[in-house]
DNA sequence: TCATAGTTTACAGTTAACTAGAAGGTTTGA
DNA sequence: TCAAACCTTCTAGTTAACTGTAAACTATGA
């Protein structure tokens, strides 16, 4: 299968593959004679595991220890767990700041007229000495 | 005022108050006699407003419409409103995404024993064809 | 007087994760 | 046969918002 078949199959185009190659999250491709990069299913298993991680909003250095974790027959399913609660933290982390923004922001609007006059809280606010 | 008593009472590094001065978003500081920038207290204002509206999540680009906002005496509490309650959506709309992918995180990991055993459904999900 | 601290400009680097473009070789199908 | 659609490598650009560094000038205080 060539890079582009790959693309095609997991959304990854192929432009990111060779990326990826290159920073080393996936290992070199095998080469054909002509020298163009050939690629097996379970490389297209890879990249689909890849794609999905990223989805969920694993960084690309995140999925790739997820890949060893993936690949490492032995480990134990608490490691998984931990990397993905982990994450989930994270995750957790950055909803709570963004709804503290949200309530400070409600909280400025609500108190600003919103009609043609033009005394606004909201910048006043913004503009406070404290 | 020098900028550095300035970056103290703001809260805005020296460095930052030159680049938003570079990229327009402050107006040319004056220059004291030695080349010293030299700020008065609105200017510590209209710093202060900017890390404020940062801190909100506005970006550069936004604040520089609040800005314009701010000092435009005669435009609509209205519009002013506006621009915040789009801002709100963008915010919601973000930690929306955030909830989905924490969900299918906390699904994940219900799934997993979460013990010394290898067998584990987060990468296994991961790694499914569909 | 001189070390230290503050300021200036200009240019380059950072971070993450790609993406674009150029120049060239290969394959495929009409 | 020849155009198009692929593929290759290499280099550089993108985005946002700064941050770092160097070389040189200015101010402050003991």
């Amino acid at each position: 299968m060539n890079i582009g078949s790959v693309a095609k199959k997991t959304g990854v185009s192929a432009k990111t593959i060779r990326y990826y190659e290159e920073i080393g999250l996936i290992p070199p491709a095998l080469r054909a004679e002509n020298g163009y990069r050939h690629y097996a299913s379970n490389d297209v298993d890879t990249l689909r595991f890849i794609q999905r991680a990223r989805r969920l909003g694993f960084s690309v250095k995140d999925v790739g220890n997820l890949l060893a974790l993936w690949r490492d027959k032995e480990r134990a399913s608490a490691d998984v767990k931990a990397f993905a609660l982990n994450h989930i933290q994270e995750v957790e982390r950055r909803i709570a700041e963004l709804q503290s923004i949200r309530a400070s922001l409600i909280h400025l609007t609500d108190r600003c007229h919103g009609d043609e006059r033009p005394d606004c809280p909201i910048l006043d606010d913004l503009a406070a000495s404290r």
